[in-house]
DNA sequence: CTGTTAGCGCTTTCAC
DNA sequence: GTGAAAGCGCTAACAG
């Protein structure tokens, strides 16, 4: 492999000369601009990242940080779309992504931390928002460079951008209300998780604010698979007074949900109507279609990404917080009065 | 950031001895190994990967290239199995996993050949198999090091991982002629793949030996997607004699043939038997449920890594090829008369 | 067992 | 506009 010392000796320049025109430096001749060129070219000259690395102390990558429990299955669908939205930006900037995934929390924090702390990347996007990780405080502590794709309970200084939960919660809940539904259950994700406590907080709000009344044993947790998501619905059905209508704070535990109902004998969305969250392909793909309130992944990806470039190269010290819109998206499963059609 | 050096001071050591107890060097006494790590832990220090790198002509990470053209929606369930299959053995070697997908196949081309030039990673796993992709040429001719999951049709020298396609479109038309199907037809994905071309062979040679006639008009070609898998569909149920049954080289084309069988007023199995391959999540999650071929991607992840891992180790260079089995999953989709029950 | 000494290939002042 | 020289932080002979 020939380095930049061949290149320099092939075109009668210094070393600094090709670093000059590598790095596209104004203050350089064409004439030689063009001499050191062609001297790449004809070694087929390519510059060592590594080196460039530890000279300029820049990776030139960032790392992601994809949380991967087993009871995260929903981020099969999540996963690609991310990766899709941080890449689109990723690479206006000339940075490539490092991927940590691990089955294993410990084990993932541990490389994450090791990841930074070894200058192998220069900053790191997180995906996760467990209610209390250690993760974060160092990081904070340690003064990296992080963005995360969710929120933190506790008050760190944190970049993150996230999608409005709570609103979401609100969203998929208060269609149901407004679809005729008047028993309306929610079977939420693990409490373990941010997410999961904003959605419940955004289906409380839109209960009482309606004048229903909040019932404890209307609100059952889950996993985030799809046959917890039809447990839980049995359970809901086998209620003295069984709901009439699911909020799924995911579309792939409503459809376990959907699964039960549709066992149970009962019709969707005429005796029961459902909704999820997210807009996963499988709710379009479901019969009957789901109804639900789509995340905009791609873009999480491209804000956090965006920041995180920000905290890079402005040094920006101030964490940016940011919280986008979820969608609704009315389909099948929950026109019970026929007020909506899709 | 302190640095060996720094280490080295606290210590009373040199700096090699500080990078001997790094690496794990045995001679090395206990005592001063002891030392080492104290004097480590009190100064928080942790060793820049980046001129470890340089010194020992190793990134310590592997590219994976993962082919996601608009088409290759499916590659949204591929995808994070094959990762988890990769990261399983390569957490294990302590390597990285350096991400390299684009929309675009040029620049992916582009990123996956400056990755490997430009030293930034070791070796790259890449996840293709265009009939003819420029890629691999490059490749072979640079001597990098590199695994196909996937098979290239010329003869290039290349070591590579894949499932038994051919077998694979075997398995599935033989089990819809046993399970008592007629007139079997096939959708097809894209024939620039060479997975695609795979499978059809092995419908033709199911077709053959059991006695059966090729039909042209019973193979028609789809892109990925549900919609195409639809519309392919549809255009075979046209036929003056229609199938009574359709094999489709992949779960989601096989969702839209179901729709579209099930649009046309047909039962599925008793008129129409499908088949899919993956064994995608949705397949067990359709109504009714999807009989296909599973594909073992998280070994197909694991083995490539595996295989890759010799060759960055062992310098080995000749070529290694490996072929998995895929799985015969029998649900709903496919019992016409009853010869199966799932 | 441990220290000395060269680099690895590039960037970056600082001169001219 | 261009070159010389000093590192970036670590590894790896080579001595001893």
């Amino acid at each position: 492999m020939p380095t930049m010392k061949d290149v320099a000796q092939r075109a009668g320049v210094s070393v600094s000369t090709v670093s000059r025109v590598i790095s596209g430096s104004d203050r350089i001749s064409a004439a030689t601009k063009e001499r050191v060129r062609a001297a790449m070219k004809e070694l087929d000259f390519h510059p060592n990242a590594i080196a460039r690395s530890l000279a300029s102390k820049t990776a030139g990558t960032i790392g992601l940080v994809v949380s991967r429990s087993p009871e995260n299955a929903f981020a099969n669908s999540f996963f690609p779309e991310v990766i899709r939205g941080i890449g689109s930006v990723l690479s206006k900037h000339g940075y490539y992504l490092l991927l940590i995934m691990t089955d294993d929390p410990e084990v993932e924090r541990a490389q994450t931390l090791a990841a930074l702390r070894s200058r192998r990347v220069d900053g790191a996007i997180v995906t996760s928002s467990r209610v209390s990780d250690p993760l974060f405080r160092h990081l904070v502590e340690e003064k990296r460079k992080f963005v995360l794709i969710g929120r933190v309970l506790d008050d760190l200084p944190v970049s993150y951008v996230d999608n409005d939960n709570v609103k979401v919660g609100y969203m998929a809940t208060r269609h149901l209300i407004e679809a005729g539904y008047r028993r309306i259950a929610m079977i939420s994700g693990a409490t373990e998780y941010v997410v999961s406590l904003d959605r419940i907080e955004g289906y409380k709000k839109a209960i009482t604010e309606a004048g229903m009344e909040f019932r404890k044993e209307y609100l059952v947790n889950a996993g985030f698979t799809r046959e917890s998501g039809e447990d839980a619905c049995r359970k809901l059905l086998a209620l003295e007074e069984p709901p009439d209508a699911i909020f799924a704070a995911d579309d792939t535990m409503a459809s376990g949900a959907v699964r039960a109902i549709l066992k149970s004998g009962l019709r969707i969305p005429e005796d029961v109507g459902v909704i999820g969250v997210n807009d996963d392909p499988l709710a379009s793909m479901m019969r009957p279609a789901l109804s639900t309130v789509r995340i905009p992944v791609f873009e999480l990806g491209v804000w956090a990404a965006r920041i995180l470039m920000d905290l890079l190269s402005n040094g920006e010290t101030v964490p940016r917080q940011m919280v986008l819109p979820g969608t609704l998206v009315v389909r099948e499963t929950s026109s019970a009065r026929g007020l909506f059609s899709a």
